[in-house]
DNA sequence: TAGATTGTTAATCGATTAACAATC
DNA sequence: TAGATTGTTAATCGATTAACAATC
């Protein structure tokens, strides 16, 4: 199903495949069966060229004359983005935004399964949530030890963050989600993606001051 | 002190400042003086072809034979993105993640203050969190024709969000700071940034099945 | 002054858009 | 079949990098 194999699509290319798959799900909903790049390109915004292109990275879906079916496509989209498969995640930081994570059970639900918590505050230490205990933060490396994880969410302090990363990274998490405010650095064999929320809001400060 | 007023800035750039201005933080509290653009390279990992191309956008803050000095370098950063100035903030939706956006007093500290909650949840309501009682979201448009907001946050969940976002615009706020998984529409007059966590997880899962 | 490093122009690279032949 | 729309190649546009003269 997959044409090139090997050779490496732009980031630009895989940031926009989330925001297709939001768009199909939503045509879905409406039940529109069939949709070709000209009608997208109008829902979303990009052009129709751009979407032929981007799509066709993967392989062909869509069918001359016809264009593309929503169900097919939405699944491919998912199936590229590996949203058909399982991952273990922990999370380490139990703190405003780490129960803003952990509550959010759609994550959950579609895949991303949250099997340990961990946070050093003894106040929070032992605390259940959705029948996970929070567990003492200097039991982690033990924990890697023995748990295969896929993803580790930091959503600690900056100061602590690159810290909980090295030991994410020797624990052999494939992948780490990092909430907090620090570039952090991390082996290759490990994925690091960033949610810099205050440089999201930094760059709206910049942009309301420039539409006045 | 700004150079070219008219010129466009590309997005790309301005989004790389608020990485610079991290990294200049951390020197400053490294008690570091000056930088020139190819240690700055080192640090960062951007070219240090690119970082001067960056900051020549808004004007000449080096000095040839020295570099950058770190202090004004970092406030003129700040400045760019409108960091000197405040900014008043209010949040609709109060769950967990509108929790936790409030809770971040750092927003409140460098000048985003958070002047409103609004929830539609009775159990919420009249709850209060920092000063602030959480009012009822009934409330806001009466809110908005009284007050002057700067940015308006929405963190509820995405089939709420459009309506949300258009009773901000209509409330004449400036930005809209978006947690909601939807591509909101929103008048030219209105700048949106958007959190879209979930697209930064399934990024993060494709990295996470191609790095293997 | 000589050395260092900027600001800026020119060259390269990559990503987006346009065009169109292939084909359902 | 004729019409529509893809997949894909070619053209354009923009962003990044390289180079270097200006200058502190």
């Amino acid at each position: 199903m997959i044409k090139k194999t090997r050779e490496k699509v732009s980031p630009s290319v895989i940031r926009r495949l989330p925001r297709y798959r939001r768009r199909l799900t939503e045509l879905l909903d409406k039940g529109v069966e069939r949709i070709s790049s000209k009608e997208l390109s109008q829902i979303t915004g990009f052009t129709a060229s751009q979407i032929r292109q981007d799509l066709n990275n993967f392989g062909g879906f869509g069918q001359q004359g016809y264009g593309y079916n929503v169900q097919d496509l939405y699944e491919e989209v998912g199936r590229i983005l590996g949203l058909n498969k399982e991952y273990d995640v922990i999370l380490v930081g139990f703190g405003n935004l780490g129960q803003a994570v952990a509550n959010y059970t759609y994550f959950n639900k579609i895949g991303f399964k949250i099997c340990g918590i961990f946070d050093v505050s003894p106040d929070i230490i032992g605390k259940r949530v959705n029948d996970i205990e929070v567990m003492d933060y200097d039991g982690l490396d033990a924990y890697l030890a023995v748990h295969s994880i896929d993803i580790g969410i930091i959503a600690t302090d900056k100061n602590s963050a690159q810290a909980v990363a090295d030991k994410l990274s020797k624990g052999k998490v494939r992948g780490i989600w990092n909430f907090a405010s620090v570039d952090l650095i991390v082996p290759e064999a490990v994925v690091l993606e960033n949610v810099h929320l205050s440089d999201s809001l930094y760059t709206l400060a910049y942009y309301i001051n420039q539409n006045g």
